[in-house]
DNA sequence: TACGATCGTCAACGTGGTTGACGAAATAGT
DNA sequence: ACTATTTCGTCAACCACGTTGACGATCGTA
């Protein structure tokens, strides 16, 4: 059964991978604010990426970030409000609402692949990078495949 | 400069660490909840570490969580609430209000430190204790040391 | 046509955080 | 010994993000 290792309490792992998230995603935002982002959250890099090159509804949001169309509903408020998306009616059907990104929302979400590359190539001048690319596969590993629901092949690059 | 890999992204680093973190806690509170912790939530175990053995007082609390005393505070009042906690005055200065653990508020973090063990061991199981372990080493490489705070050495075994 | 499912929204609420203010108590300085 | 400053806890207002429940409007179908 469990033996644990007095000298890597099971605990600091949590912490650890807590802590690799919140430093890339502070380092993320401070370089955003720096190029004139500084109304982006941590939340809203992932509903950008969430909405997508095409556009969505709130419900649909909400499924693809688990959580309640109300709470994407709002928060799709709140981006609208900073200019980042915008709001539109389905010719198709009247209940729906598009959904989509504004130019903003493109050069903010544009930036933060950037960003995001660049911190993983200081991670990879520190680590090397076979041991970053050993870390991803290695959480891709032990992690549910539903936590991808966010990849939208082909978008970013470009 | 930046040589981003186009199969490997770098958004998707900070995803999977947070795939990783959020799976560990939420597969701790699905085990807390069938162990009689069901209202513990995922910020409590931090705060309970935080507290440690010896107490403390509000504001020293919210240094040690980065949060303000107010924020502090109002955990404080949700966990005495809970029973997880409680105040008491400190003789030696009025102002004080020493935080301590309760006895259920012991029991939960030594349950979460055997949970947590045992999650450690079942990605080991997978990955190979060595793997484990150097992600751990790798995540404190790029990682500020102050992330650490709440090492409390000595506690947790027991 | 009538019915049930779906979409967006409103309302009320919970949790976790912020800043500002303020009284009470400890401490430092003269 | 008496001020002046600092520190501690708390109150109040507010914001971000989430929940559940309800409800009118609209769509698809029996």
């Amino acid at each position: 059964m469990a033996t644990a290792d007095p000298d890597r309490p099971g605990f600091l792992l949590p912490l650890l991978l807590l802590a690799g998230f919140r430093t890339l995603i502070d380092d993320l935002h401070a370089e955003l604010a720096r190029q004139g982002h500084s109304d982006l959250r941590p939340l809203h890099g992932f509903v950008l990426q969430a909405v997508g090159p095409d556009g969505t509804t709130a419900s649909e949001l909400g499924q693809r970030l688990g959580v309640s169309k109300q709470a994407a509903g709002k928060t799709v408020d709140r981006l609208v409000a900073l200019g980042y998306l915008e709001r539109a009616d389905d010719p198709r059907d009247a209940r729906r609402k598009l959904v989509r990104m504004t130019e903003r929302g493109y050069d903010g979400l544009r930036r933060s692949a950037v960003i995001f590359d660049q911190l993983r190539d200081r991670w990879a001048a520190t680590l090397g990078p076979e041991r970053v690319a050993a870390i991803e596969d290695d959480l891709r590993a032990v992690t549910p495949a539903n936590w991808f629901r966010l990849d939208v092949p082909g978008w970013f690059g470009a």
